[in-house]
DNA sequence: TAGATTGTTAATCGATTAACAATC
DNA sequence: TAGATTGTTAATCGATTAACAATC
C-alpha cells in the first residue's frame, strides 16, 4: 500500500473526466484513449495519463481505457459511489435555482434540508423540501447525516453561515457567496465565485483580443 | 513602455482584491498592507506585492495602499471603468436568477438583453427586460454592443449557443454549463463549474480530513 | 531616527509536458 | 507482427514564496 499526496488541480479535473465519460457511455462508446479526452476536454493527453496513474493502472496499452470501468474508478476515487446529503443555506433566487437543479441525483448527492435566516420564509416550499430556520441546523444536519453544505447567502452573512455549518459538523462546504471564507481544518471551502470570473473576463476583451496573454502598461 | 505577459493567476485574483478594497473603502479605512491584505483573503503578502507591481507602482514604502487609489486602478487594469454590456442566453431557473442579481450595476457590467431559445418564452419578462427569441441574437448584439455573453441553457445546447455569440461579435464568454466549450481565437471563456466543484469536494470527506492533501490508495 | 512596508530579485516549489520503454 | 497507447521518468515550464535593499 502506498501513500500519495493527491494535488488539488488533479481531483478539480477527475469531475471533468467523469461528466465526459459519461457522455461517452450513454453514446454507446466502450473505450477511449488520452488522446481523445484530451481532445475533447482541451487537455494534454500526458496530463489525462498522469492524473489516472496516481490511483491505479486503469487502461490498457496498446487500446485505452474502457469507458465504464474508467467511470466506475473515478467515482469511487471522489466517493461518489455511496450517497451524501446535502444542506443548503439561503433560498434567494441562487438558493432557489439550486434546489431546482437535479444533477445532483445522479451523483449520489442530493440537497436534502433548506435553511434560511428570515423566519418569516419558514414552512415556504421549494420543489418537495421546507425552509427550516436556522437554530435547527445542527440538529437536522446530525440526524440526516449531512456532510456537505452550501451558502447562498449574502456576502455579509456568509462567514457567520459557515461556522454555523462547521460547528454542526458538516466536512464540506460549497459557498456561492462573493467573500473569501474560513473554516477550521477539517473543513474543506469550495468557492463559485461567478462575479470573479465576470469580471476578469473583462480584462481580455478589446486590445488583449489578438494576443490572448499579453497586456501592455507603461 | 514596458510590455508584459500577465498570467492567468493574476487576473483572477485581481477581483478578489477589489471586492475586499470596495469593503474597506466602505468601512472607511483608508491605508492597507500587503499584509493585511493577505491575511484577510489567505493569500501571501508576497504574491499580493508581486501581483500588483506588474501593472505599476501603486504602494508606498513603509506605509502600505491607498484604498481608494488601488480600487481606481485595478478597475482600470480590468477595464471595469468603463461599461461593458452583457447578454445572458437560457432563461431557466440559473438564468433568471442572474438576472435578478445585482451585483452587475456597480462594477459597470450590465445585463441588457436576455434570450431563450424557446419561442414560446417570448415576450416573458424578467425584472425590466423582455426575453428575445435566438434569431435576433445577432443584431441585438451589434445594436447594444454587448462584448459579453452569458451561457446558462442545458449542456447539450450550450456549445451551440457559444457558436452563436462568437459568431455574433462577443468577445467573452461566461459558461455555465456542465461542459467544456471551445471558441475561435479571440473570444475568450472562462467556466462557471460548479457542478465540479461540488463534485470535487466529496474527494475531501471523512477520512482525508485529518490531513488535507494526502490520499491513500493500494 | 527607528520601524514599517514596498518593489523586486533569487530560491523554491509544484505542475505540465515530452519522451519512450513496456506491452496490448 | 506492426501499430497504438499506456504508465512513468525526466525535462520544462510557470507560479509561489522568501529575502532584502530601498525608502517612506
Amino acid at each position: 500500500m502506498k501513500s500519495f499526496k493527491i494535488s488539488e488541480a488533479v481531483i478539480r479535473r477527475l469531475p471533468i473526466y467523469l461528466r465526459f465519460l459519461n457522455d461517452l457511455s450513454l453514446s454507446g462508446i466502450q473505450t477511449v484513449s488520452s488522446q481523445d479526452l484530451g481532445e475533447k476536454l482541451d487537455l494534454n493527453p500526458a496530463q489525462i495519463r498522469k492524473d489516472l496513474a496516481y490511483f491505479g493502472e486503469f487502461g490498457r496499452k496498446g487500446v485505452g481505457y474502457n469507458v465504464d470501468y474508467l467511470i466506475e474508478k473515478i467515482r469511487h476515487i471522489l466517493k461518489l459511489d455511496k450517497p451524501l446529503n446535502v444542506a443548503l443555506v439561503g433560498t434567494g433566487n441562487l438558493g432557489r435555482a439550486l434546489c431546482n437543479y437535479n444533477m445532483y441525483l445522479k451523483d449520489n448527492m442530493k440537497i436534502v434540508a433548506v435553511f434560511d435566516a428570515d423566519e418569516a420564509k419558514r414552512g415556504t416550499r421549494i420543489n418537495h423540501l421546507t425552509v427550516q430556520p436556522m437554530r435547527e441546523l445542527k440538529d437536522v444536519v446530525k440526524t440526516l447525516d449531512i456532510s456537505v453544505g452550501i451558502i447562498t447567502v449574502p456576502a455579509q452573512e456568509a462567514q457567520t453561515v459557515a461556522d454555523q455549518f462547521s460547528a454542526s459538523g458538516v466536512k464540506g462546504i460549497l459557498n456561492f457567496a462573493p467573500v473569501v471564507l474560513r473554516a477550521p481544518a477539517g473543513v474543506r471551502i469550495h468557492h463559485v465565485d461567478f462575479t470573479a470570473e465576470l469580471l476578469s473576463l473583462a480584462y481580455y476583451m478589446d486590445d488583449h483580443t489578438e494576443d490572448k496573454s499579453e497586456g501592455v502598461f507603461e
